[in-house]
DNA sequence: TAAACAATACAACAACAGTTGAAATGTGTC
DNA sequence: GACACATTTCAACTGTTGTTGTATTGTTTA
């Protein structure tokens, strides 16, 4: 990945609207949602929605679809573990040891998937 | 972590000149690198410079640490690893298994330490 | 074709971000 | 104390972002 498309993503993610609407999105993965529902769910103006939706879309972030007379959006899950790996991959210059530690220094296993009850 | 906190944090990574600056940082990790070498590296005014770290450190990604004259500072790996939670602990809503194929197809795992030779 | 609805596009505005250069603060050395 | 150097602060400017309201495009149903 290059560093303008990850800063493209980062600030993608940097609003508190397409951050909610991203995770909603992943929440919702792989099923999507239309846009509609997004605008209830979040409380946001149709308008207003557009406008990070097709910021999210831009950054690739998320797909849309036709559905009918609906748009159906789906968060890209394999660019935001693209993202992470961006992120994380020359930590401590490759050094596994010393990142080890860091890992269970952090709350959550960031790999591991939650139980949810 | 806060939806708030979260933003602060992407914002802070989604400017290019920051971008580089943590990820030198983590590069350098857990070692860590004074204000003017990180000038020289990243060929930033030292004016600049102090504005990003300022933002950074704002956001508790990156820590500072006086050291004679200089001040040095240091990437926040553990709270880099929160945010990573952050973003994909409600993936699929706890559906590992659909996650699992996702992660398949992105090109790194995110989190597993690459090789460096 | 027309009506009803989903979603986007556009203009306008206030608020904020990134860069620069000059001045100020603080630290170590003589 | 005086100097050299590392780093930060401040003012100023330019460009960008997020939101709102209205107009427009496109789809379905009749």
């Amino acid at each position: 990945m290059k560093t303008k498309h990850a800063v493209t993503l980062f600030e993608a993610l940097s609003s508190g609207t397409r951050l909610d609407l991203f995770r909603l999105l992943i929440r919702h993965a792989p099923a999507g949602l239309v846009a509609g529902d997004i605008a209830r769910l979040l409380n946001v103006s149709a308008s207003n929605l557009s406008f990070h939706l097709k910021a999210l879309a831009h950054a690739g972030l998320i797909t849309m679809e036709k559905e009918g007379k609906f748009l159906r959006y789906r968060a890209e899950i394999p660019l935001m573990l693209d993202l992470i790996a961006y992120l994380t991959s020359e930590c401590c210059s490759g050094n596994p040891a010393q990142c080890s530690n860091y890992r269970e220094a952090s709350r959550v296993e960031p790999a591991v998937l939650p139980d949810h009850g």
